[in-house]
DNA sequence: CTGTTAGCGCGTTCAA
DNA sequence: TTGAACGCGCTAACAG
């Protein structure tokens, strides 16, 4: 391994004098600088990560921690795109990124204490919420940097997140003006913040058509094609009556679809769904499902921003800026009962 | 922050007894152990990382690298899927994950080379290969611990891989049992390792069957659903005829949907269709879509568990050793003009 | 069984 | 503008 010393020891200088080059600082001779330089290239030299770290107490690292409700979303393109995102402007601002997969909440609390204490990472994005999250209020009493990608119900935290009160309202009017009456709202599950958010855009629509929000027509499903068949079986057979469905995600949809299929319920003629996330098969379904499309990708860049924007000025008061990025609701046919296929997407 | 030397202190004892106790020393009385955890307990200490990486030259951290070509099946649930199965035993091995997503291939090979020299990382894991790829030459001269999930065509390495020729002879024999005569096969991007290894497995199942390898009826398509259809659009005006498509990936057979429906063929009937991968919604599809399921979460365990053991194990003579895992043909509507549909999934 | 000492590779004083 | 000396927090070799 070619260190500091063996490059100054070739560019006739002192260790010092190497470190400052690499540095950028310029009270240094261009003469030295270039030798410096050349003996770099000529041995290959790479500063050492751990060597750097632990000198100058930090890590140019930042975690992304998934936790085991969202590894079920894991099956659409959500999170890839979400690093997609965040990776694009680490590598452009010289970050690294550590990934964290857990099974629980307690597990990823443990995980993320440990990163920072290691001071393995800088800081963290942290990629859903929880009502209550423990998870976000030990990061907050340990002073720990992070970007929520998501909300925080209750205080404001650094965030990123899509505007789901707005979505599933806009959601939900388009089937009110498809002229379905009696929509029912399947939710994800009812502890993460996401899922108030939509169910919340939901009722919003109904109160603003001077409609009845009524609690039969509200139900939680298993985050799965399977749970959103089950979860619209249950309230037929406890004789709620329903022509439409806002499905808090694609999964959700599909076991709608699967529920009309199965009770003979033509789409979209007896019933109209919509789902969330816009998984790019979406147009290929059978009916083309109507989504909101998530801005993932950009959530990850805004995301990544805004932290490294954080760490970069770590004595600048925090302010805990909250981003909302907007969302499209994209029209298919299985929510179009009055217009005709040509005009829609899909 | 809270070091050794407070452990210490608190505990009474000199510091590398407390480190004794860290790395679980044998040669150390019950008694000091049991001081020493209780004041690591109290201080709530956490070993710093990038210390001690510094001091045993190691840092607990594998990187995993995916390029561009690659990130387009981003959209699929193939990678998600393999970072998981990493995640699980990186995890139970204690150790960490490092990801890296470039544009092109040369930056991946610079990003890996820059992971490795900063010691950042202490093995990688290459997600696909190129025919002579130009990373994994430079990762064996350098002398690199890393596991390939693929296959590198020119030489042994370490690697974990589906048996992509086997997999696609299945599926090509699957269409020549079911009536199929013209069979023509969609690519991927046939610098791609996996792409060669499908393409052989289709030419093997009409050798079997003492048909005809005809370069015309073998093309090569973008990756996405576009570039499918136009592949097929394409072969279509140069008037090749065909009945039947097998594709090397998902994205490309929904791309052949789309272009039966374009030019008015009924799948199965006039035209059948198998994919590669079998994303989590193909039995939406409309047709529900045959397709090749890849073991992606067990290529994720077997690649770390791989690569962990090399590691754990330095001095020992690096075996060469190539897993290869089982993948199985999911059979669906679009490929079976023969069964009835009650007797397959979907 | 335990403490002392000397690095790991780099950044940052403080002098010169 | 440059070098010498020290410290970041931990591990390991050597004494005892």
């Amino acid at each position: 391994m070619t260190t500091i010393k063996d490059v100054a020891k070739l560019a006739g200088v002192s260790p010092s004098t190497v470190s400052r080059v690499i540095a950028g600082s310029n009270r240094i001779s261009a003469e030295t600088r270039a030798r410096v330089l050349r003996a770099m290239e000529e041995l290959n030299y790479v500063p050492n990560a751990a060597a750097r770290s632990l000198a100058r107490a930090n890590s140019w690292t930042i975690g992304f921690t998934i936790a085991r409700q969202a590894e079920q979303a894991f099956s659409n393109a959500f999170f890839p795109e979400v690093m997609r995102g965040m990776s694009t402007v680490a590598q452009a601002r010289n970050y690294n990124i550590l990934i964290s997969i857990s099974r629980t909440i307690e597990e990823e609390r443990e995980k993320c204490l440990q990163l920072i204490r290691e001071r393995r990472v800088d800081g963290l994005i942290v990629s859903t919420s929880r009502i209550n999250d423990p998870l976000i209020r030990t990061l907050l009493e340990e002073d720990v940097p992070f970007v929520l990608i998501g909300r925080c119900a209750e205080r404001p935290v650094l965030s990123v997140n899509n505007d789901n009160v707005q979505a599933a309202k806009m959601a939900t009017l388009h089937l009110l003006d498809q002229g379905y009456e009696n929509i029912v709202f399947v939710s994800g599950d009812s502890g993460l913040v996401v899922s108030r958010d939509r169910l919340n855009g939901y009722k919003q629509a109904l109160i603003e058509r001077d409609l009845p929000v009524d609690q039969m027509r509200i139900i939680e499903a298993d985050f799965s094609i399977e749970g959103g068949f089950r979860a619209l079986r249950e309230l037929r057979e406890r004789g709620v009556p329903f022509d439409a469905v806002c499905a808090a995600d694609d999964l959700l949809a599909l076991g709608a679809i699967r529920f009309a299929e199965h009770f003979g319920l033509r789409i979209p003629e007896d019933f109209g769904i919509v789902g969330f996330n816009d998984s790019p098969l979406m147009p290929f379904i059978h009916p083309p499902l109507t989504s909101v499309r998530i801005l993932a990708y950009e959530l990850g860049t805004e995301a990544m921003e805004l932290l490294l924007d954080t760490l970069a000025s770590p004595n600048k008061p925090r302010t805990m800026k909250e981003i909302i990025l907007p969302s499209e609701l994209i029209v298919r046919r299985s929510s179009c009962r009055l217009k005709t296929p040509d005009s829609i997407r899909g």
